[in-house]
DNA sequence: TTAGTTGCAAATATTTTGCAACCGC
DNA sequence: GCGGTTGCAAAATATTTGCAACTAA
């Protein structure tokens, strides 16, 4: 199984080349994402702060903007609240969301290619990492009406 | 062409079947999101304030709510901010937002059928009404890479 | 050294809630 | 009149910003 974490190599180049600098707390809050898998900026600061508890919101939401800048994380939005950033390991997919149990579904981008032949013929081109599908699944439809 | 606002009897009546009154401010606000197309909260309070500047700002809050529970409206996220409302007046439909240039394209829902069918196949149904897709329209992708 | 970063506090922005007055039915 | 609604103020959330101290390079 291979190791999905970035590589340190690169995040470090990606941050150093924007002219960006490497400190530990970015160090700390990609790994954060990396880990977490679906996070909203409020579940990686309790993260963070469990190993250096001196780490502010701002510097979360700063930092969030900035890895999101170099391709290191994604954010789309889960629920009609707060965003959930989720890191770029690994394929690009989009989210289905389900209403009645509020599991979230990871799919992999390629089975919305119908979906994307139809806007491109509208002459759209979506961002699937971005997209979110609210809806029901299966165990759920079949329970309440 | 055909009168699409909701008729006076269909969104009475259905207040009055679930126990709810018939105020002035939700006449008001229904309108009021019949009218702009796609409007937050903020806007839809701008709006109705012109004409009873006393409407509070709670007032919208929850009678959005009381509508779209009503099915009278829906919401979608047409920004990574606000929720925005639209009537359901007319066909169901979900929504294109270009990052370029920020137009917002309304698609009829079944232009989607071929996504709706792959997810079928996952054993989940989608909310199309509330489904909102970001990415870049065909002049802005042209424009900027 | 020096310009990018951080922590902290305060400012914004958004949405929710308690409650007394109000009013549709 | 009863009970759902509203306006208002305050509270709860969520996110942003100014700034002095700090630190990676």
């Amino acid at each position: 199984m291979p190791d999905h974490r970035h590589e340190p190599a690169d995040w470090r180049t990606a941050l150093r080349e924007k002219g960006y600098r490497l400190t530990p707390q970015r160090e700390l809050i990609l790994s954060a994402v990396d880990e977490l898998g679906h996070a909203t900026p409020d579940e990686v600061l309790a993260r963070v702060q469990q190993t250096v508890s001196t780490i502010n919101a701002s510097t979360v939401y700063r930092t969030l903007e900035v890895l999101e800048e170099l391709g290191l994380v994604r954010h789309a939005h889960l629920s009609d609240r707060a965003p959930t950033y989720h890191s770029t390991r690994g394929h690009v997919h989009f989210h289905l969301v389900c209403r009645g149990c509020g599991d979230v579904i990871s799919v992999d981008a390629e089975k919305a290619e119908p979906f994307v032949a139809v806007l491109g013929g509208l002459g759209f081109t979506p961002d699937l990492g971005h997209l979110t599908v609210f809806g029901r699944c299966a165990r759920c439809e079949g329970a309440h009406p």
